[in-house]
DNA sequence: GTTAAATATTATAATGATTACAAAAATGAG
DNA sequence: CTCATTTTTGTAATCATTATAATATTTAAC
């Protein structure tokens, strides 16, 4: 039963394939970015994790193996990928820029209670005038509770239905 | 031809009538919210001028007419406002929270040109996977160009097309 | 490989929006 | 009016991010 909820609902997919560093480095040449190691790291981290970190998440991460490495490199680097447009920014939370190097057409879900960001696959939306207008972003951000936050929280829920 | 266009474009409508301070007090009161005049006049500002304004340009008008209020003010009557949720925050922009009295589902436009932030209305959202999961809130942000500052940025729009 | 020029990284200071705090003012109940 | 509660004020503190200047690394030319 659990198990086919899962199959059903597509969490967090990872790539199907990790990228190398080689793969890496040569995608941001391609892109006129130079590939020096740091800004591989931080770059390796977005594709091959898709957790839609914070900049001080990546940092305490490669800070692990790399204990030299800046909080401000990763913050240069970030900005660096925003520019190239490489990665895009989410604002769903007001003082929580996470960043996705997944730039195809999607939503985000964020779980208030285990701070989780999730992919959400958009089929189809109709807006009812744009015309004129040139849209260079698109963000669709939703809060909530993740289903296993939400079987947690299942008596306030409740409570809140009744009072 | 152009009045044409205005006509179908429904750009940041003022309400058809404006709410008096009486209405606003009755309001906030059934809101169980004490209707102090500081707080009446924040209210007001989002209501009636539907401009989706930052804290700051919040305070920046009121001062006009009350010089005595304090920023703190501002800040902590839409921070009371967000509890009681008879507003919603828009994080359209990162370090740029604004507050909308409007809680009907629509969607956000940002012109990155003159930096107004227009209504947009939403005829359908279909999301692929979202069963078990509890949606508590629904941002659908949008950045680009309005139609004029797009006209003002011709030149630029179509250097973009063939560089 | 050396050397010079350009770029990247580092550590720290500065910024800016927002919040915390404590004192003063205003409000409401009795 | 008087006391208790709430609101407002002014300022200090916070926190994420950016700016800065010095140092280190990389690249290209020779």
């Amino acid at each position: 039963m659990i198990t086919k909820m899962r199959a059903k609902t597509k969490l967090r997919k990872k790539p199907d394939k990790l990228w190398s560093l080689d793969e890496i480095s040569q995608f941001l040449s391609q892109q006129g970015i130079r590939p020096s190691f740091h800004r591989l790291k931080v770059f390796e981290y977005l594709i091959n994790e898709r957790t839609h970190p914070t900049a001080d998440e990546i940092y305490e991460v490669l800070k692990k193996e790399i204990p030299a490495i800046s909080r401000a490199t990763v913050y240069n680097n970030l900005r660096l990928f925003l520019e190239k447009q490489i990665v895009q920014l989410l604002n769903v939370e007001k003082n929580e820029a996470r960043y996705d190097a997944t730039l195809s057409w999607h939503g985000h879900f964020k779980c208030l209670g285990c701070g989780q960001v999730y992919d959400v696959g958009i089929e189809s939306l109709k807006l009812s005038w744009l015309d004129n207008y040139q849209v260079l972003e698109k963000h669709l951000d939703l809060k909530g509770l993740c289903p296993s936050c939400r079987e947690r929280n299942k008596f306030k829920e409740q409570e809140g239905l009744n009072g």
